[in-house]
DNA sequence: CGGTACGTTGAGTCATATCAACCATAGTGG
DNA sequence: CCACTATGGTTGATATGACTCAACGTACCG
């Protein structure tokens, strides 16, 4: 962890890329910029823990983290990944509970620090704030309850279709039309909730039937829609 | 639905079992009381199907209500449940999306509706009460996120023992040790996440096992310990 | 050069799903 | 009052998706 020098700024970050502080007001605004901290992490480091208590939430400027919980025999599971503009760490912050999951960065990361104190007085200060954070809580609700039924109900097969389709709205194609994350199979195995072997069979299998390519961990997305018919995409 | 005659108070409810709204000022209980409706919904009956804009949030004063999406070829996974002093539709109203899942009553239930206008009012006059929301909807969300776990890394067997735990620790037992909650198998198995045939084997696998007694659905919890191991309970 | 982490493939096993038949119960309507 | 139907519960047989274990290949790194 070292200090960033070129701090940026929360407006800016706003209007760019669109963080939740863009409901602040200019006076909280100012006073964020002074309390916040801001610090250059590499690949590896962990940032909080599941099961510890957090100090406050991290706003990503820059980089990607992987949030994910730890099974009794060690397997992760991948819960969401946090990128240019998500907040981290704000479930365990406001439900005043310990972290429910532990926050890992994959992509060097630039991140700013807010303390639980202002964030929570931010939300009293300040209402639509309070009501922006809801909603994001929310939606991430809705999503995890989308998770839930997928996991429940499909297929290995069909999840990992899916998986690939959501990285690739989430996370973008490069010109070659390559997934601009890039994941250990062990790590797309823990997304999907499946085996290390099974994900690499299936990714062959997929290759064979030329929806996607492959070299290395770069995975080229050629056939979208037949991952789509896969994936039983229908919502 | 029928208006139901005994209404209940806000502050009574707030006191006897310990609804987010105690956090509301008298003359917010007060409006409150005033906008509300109160109604008798036998079993059966859909509040909100998933998918549909919901026009507020329900307070449940008595019953069962579960909460669950529909996957592909019909088959329920049932996300949640309300019981009395739970909050219902809160999900949708807040994050402003169409319902994710849908709420049906499967025990009699005596719900209070509240407008959501009405809520996000509460919400914007009142912090202390936005951070109880704020904090209930985390709390959901770390519940959605250890669900995911289980799913994805226990087996069936385990997550039905743990199943069975958790419906005694929320609905608790009655005088004779019987679950206060009666579902069909094909329910247990929308909430493990498996077929209904698998849930009927390993129910009387557990019953040879001498951890559990069966009597049409009634399920009676008898050694707790047994259940325990077998749900691999760590935290 | 050896070490470590990751990726791949094959073979065998097992938990769980699926399909099918059958029983019990209760509600319905003629 | 009795077929009739629907719903839920149970059991057996069978199929198979996915996991596990094991061996080996590959690449990068100090």
């Amino acid at each position: 962890m070292k200090p960033f020098t070129d701090i940026p700024c929360c407006t800016n970050c706003g209007t760019t890329f669109n963080t939740i502080f863009k409901e602040l007001n200019p006076e909280q605004i100012d006073l964020l910029n002074y309390e916040k901290g801001c610090t250059l992490h590499k690949r590896g480091t962990v940032l909080y823990q599941e099961g510890s208590r957090v100090a406050g939430v991290y706003c990503v400027n820059n980089g990607i983290l992987k949030l994910f919980k730890t099974g009794l025999d060690g397997k992760e599971q991948i819960l969401r990944f946090a990128k240019k503009g998500d907040l981290v760490g704000y479930r365990s912050v406001l439900s005043e509970e310990p972290a429910c999951s532990t926050a890992k960065v994959i992509e060097d990361a630039v991140l700013c620090f807010i303390p639980a104190k202002m964030l929570v007085q931010m939300v009293k200060e300040n209402p639509e704030f309070a009501m922006k954070l809801m909603r994001m809580s929310c939606q991430e609700l809705g999503t995890a309850n989308k998770y839930i039924l997928d996991i429940a109900q499909k297929t290995v097969r069909e999840r990992l279709a899916d998986i690939l389709l959501f990285l690739k709205n989430d996370f973008g194609l490069d010109n070659d039309g390559i997934l601009q994350i890039t994941l250990t199979r062990e790590e797309l195995a823990n997304i999907v909730g499946t085996a290390t072997e099974s994900v690499i069979r299936l990714l062959s299998e997929f290759k064979s039937d030329k929806l996607i390519e492959l070299n290395g961990r770069k995975i080229k997305i050629v056939n979208e829609k037949g991952l789509e018919r896969i994936a039983n995409f229908y919502k």
